[in-house]
DNA sequence: AAGCTATTTAAGCATTTGCTTAAGTGATTA
DNA sequence: TAATCACTTAAGCAAATGCTTAAATAGCTT
């Protein structure tokens, strides 16, 4: 029998709250992690202002989103493997262009996070 | 004059889309790094589950935390200073326990993703 | 087929993150 | 006032992140 080094000894320490709070936390442990893992992508300015592109212009390609985001297509590229790897964006191919595109998954997200979103005077 | 080796050289690019695009995300430039920040803490599951727990509890302290979590009492303090700094919790001494609770701005966010926080069959 | 465009992939590197253990602070109790 | 409890801070370290440059892949044009 291995000893918790971490229980609370406090005398006010509330057993039947602590017991509510694990079992809670084993019912939502799959949609955290999946949850959490989409917010960490999302927890980076580029790629948060990728998903506001995306959101208002529908689709662009990697080079355009490099104009915009005045950086390297290699850096942009990366950011949109993430994405595509949490089924965030899509793909669309045209000639040798291609076009990513929001998954309702992303889309779902990002009008949550709307009201979060100020537009500054200009 | 520097050149700009990111420039899109596509026929089709359309130039009034890329200035347009650039203009918004100066105006949302704030408010983007703004909400990154906390995104990039709620990106992570541990915190994650910390403001689920806040939220449904109340409030917990640290040791509560630590128990819950099944985790070491500093992983948790450094947890919860990184939130605190970024203004998500806060805190209410009562003799030598130190409790924490979401601020509003912590509180709305948590509203806004609780439909993605699923509940499993137990 | 050769050359160009759009994009991805790989390798390298600096920075950040998240834990661990150990030491420090402040309030409570004996 | 000495010990204890709750917590924070510091230092160290492994792993993850995000960029860079260079090389590889795939489609288009000639």
């Amino acid at each position: 029998m291995k000893k918790n080094n971490n229980a609370c000894i406090r005398i006010d320490r509330d057993a039947k709250q602590i017991s509510r709070c694990k079992l809670k936390m084993e019912e939502v442990s799959t949609s955290v992690s999946d949850l959490s893992r989409t917010l960490s992508l999302a927890g980076n300015q580029v790629r948060m202002k990728m998903f506001i592109l995306l959101q208002e212009e529908d689709r662009l390609c990697v080079c355009d989103l490099g104009e915009i985001l005045e950086m390297k297509v290699p850096a942009i590229s990366q950011h949109l493997r993430k994405m595509k790897d949490a089924d965030l964006v899509q793909t669309q191919r045209e000639g040798s262009t291609i076009y990513y595109y929001l998954t309702d998954k992303a889309k779902s997200l990002v009008q949550a996070l709307f009201p979060f979103i100020l537009v500054e005077a200009v």
